[in-house]
DNA sequence: CTGTTAGCGCGTTCAA
DNA sequence: TTGAACGCGCTAACAG
């Protein structure tokens, strides 16, 4: 690998009138920059991005965390952040938390060691309190799809409750009254969120909350199906599940039809988040858009304006609307 | 954030001494050792990796380009490398080609600007050529799901010619004769050899291979069903589709059934890859899988053994085989 | 076991 | 417009 050095003797010039070309912000004589590009090229020159970040304290790079590199809801959250980035030259570097704590803070470390520019975080297992910190230790901190108190104007959210209420109110559009929920872990801020909407529904229609219409799922398939044979046993007259997610929705659908009920004949399902295989499901399931796109979108374009003084030219929003995705599992009674 | 130096001043030791401590490798008494420790965390102290990096020439962090960050097949590939990579310290900085020549041309510039130890490059567009002269350049190369003439030591590949002959031998076994074949887009690689499979299958039944039951897809769900609609048009008889993937598989199954047929009863669809979506189909796909996770973790550690010396216990494979996996879109004639 | 010193490759003054 | 010199934060000889 060719140094700047290397290429400044070849053409003849100082080192520093190599920089100057490199970063063309200083005049340069046409000659001489040219003699400095023929050079480098000849030499098949390439810049050593470490050494120009220690000395410029500049990484051009954003540290993301994510979860989990998988999933499409991850998928599209760092698709998403890293064309926007990209187009303006600035590059991701993507880790996983994986949900616990010690690893998110791990990659989080790692991320600040590499002293990215700043930070996108999805994180799922750390304390507000760390990440109030955090905010505050220099980094600017970008949060996606979680709310920290105190530090609103970096978060990214979706509206879960009213999505949870969208979802429970389709149902109820629909004529049913015996509605049973499936909710995420309830630890999550999302999954209380969300079944927050599904309570402010039932309200809103006079229709009781009752304990046994209720599960608390883990967002996982396999608890969708417990949650159905749960609720239904506890029920025999449900005439729709309400899940917080699409996997859950999924698994009770599965175990639904194993009993033998027909959807969305003898049983109403729905869904939230609309991630892609959603549509590949038989019927095709209703369920709520999350807005991660625009989460990911925002929180990027957060970063441009205030970390690199790139106007972005929407207006910066923090909380998203989610909507009802109409189609075939969710029947009227 | 605090420098070494600070560090340094604070224990009374001096600078080399805590980069001592911090790497471990010299014998440092157990006094002094606590000292440092003691000044690091009280200043909050995080090593700059950066300078690390820039003094060492170690960076740590291996570079893994992919096509997209998004769906299944580049997020088992991007989970499966980071977890084991992660295991042993070593970070990954994963970057998207868009299966773009100069954008994966740019991604790959960026990996070794940031001078990473080593490269596992799921690279579609650039030319073998490029990936051999990169090969030579310096940086260990590892190569996923793509055989380079000279480079096979470094290439990672499934068997596609194999998984091709098994899921038409799959039909043929059942009893099919009229089979069509959607292949993938045949500038790449992986698509030809499956295709290549598909007639050695027909060839071993002594089955013609008639062109009229070929079409060329992209990948893409919309091209099974247009692939669909052109054999079926064609091909009154036609009792069994092998597609090249799950998507034109899926896509090829809802033309299918809007155009009134029964699955498997009618029209028995065959698929490849394995996806996750592919249990989630209705009926469930039967299809071939890709060792998408094979391929990664034996590319992970390829480079732990021959970048960073550590052995990994199982020897070294580079080409693996896909399986049949049973579900529901096959039947018997 | 510990301290001194010279780089790693580059950006950025300050003079010329 | 150009060059010399210093420093970014750290590792790695080399002495002691």
């Amino acid at each position: 690998m060719a140094t700047i050095y290397e290429v400044s003797e070849a053409a003849g010039v100082s080192l520093a009138t190599v920089s100057r070309v490199m970063n063309g912000n200083a005049r340069v004589s046409e000659r001489t920059r040219q003699k400095v590009l023929d050079a480098m090229d000849a030499l098949g020159y390439r810049p050593n991005a470490i050494a120009q970040s220690l000395a410029s304290n500049r990484t051009n790079s954003i540290g993301l965390l994510v979860s989990e590199l998988h999933g499409s809801y991850f998928g599209e959250l760092m698709s998403t952040i890293e064309l926007i980035l990209k187009k303006h030259g600035k590059h991701v570097i993507i880790t996983a938390g994986h949900v616990e704590e010690h690893r998110e803070t791990e990659a989080i470390d790692f991320l600040t060691s590499r002293r990215c520019d700043a930070l996108i975080l999805h994180a799922e297992a750390v304390s507000d309190d760390y990440l109030t910190k955090l905010g505050k230790s220099g980094v600017p901190v970008a949060v996606v799809n979680r709310k920290v108190e105190g530090m609103e104007d970096q978060c990214f959210v979706a509206d879960n409750e009213n999505g949870g209420y969208l979802a429970t109110k389709a149902a109820i559009d629909n004529g049913h009254k015996k509605i049973g929920y499936i909710s995420g872990p309830l630890f999550k801020q999302d999954a209380t969120e969300r079944l927050n909407g599904h309570v402010r529904a039932l309200n809103d229609a006079g229709i009781d909350n009752e304990p046994t219409l209720l599960f608390e799922g883990d967002y996982h398939e396999s608890s969708g199906q417990e949650g159905f044979g749960k609720l239904f046993s506890d029920n025999a007259d449900l005439s729709v599940l309400v899940c917080a997610n699409d996997e859950m929705a999924s698994g009770a659908m599965t175990a639904a039809r194993e009993a033998g009920l027909n959807i969305p004949d003898d049983l109403s399902v729905i869904g939230f988040d609309n991630v892609l295989f959603s549509r590949y499901l038989h019927p095709k399931l209703t369920t709520i858009n999350n807005p991660v796109h625009s989460m990911g979108e925002m929180a990027a374009a957060w970063i441009l304006e205030n970390v690199y003084d790139i106007k972005s030219p929407e207006p910066i929003v923090h909380v998203f609307e989610p909507e009802l995705v109409e189609r075939d599992s969710l029947g009227p009674l």
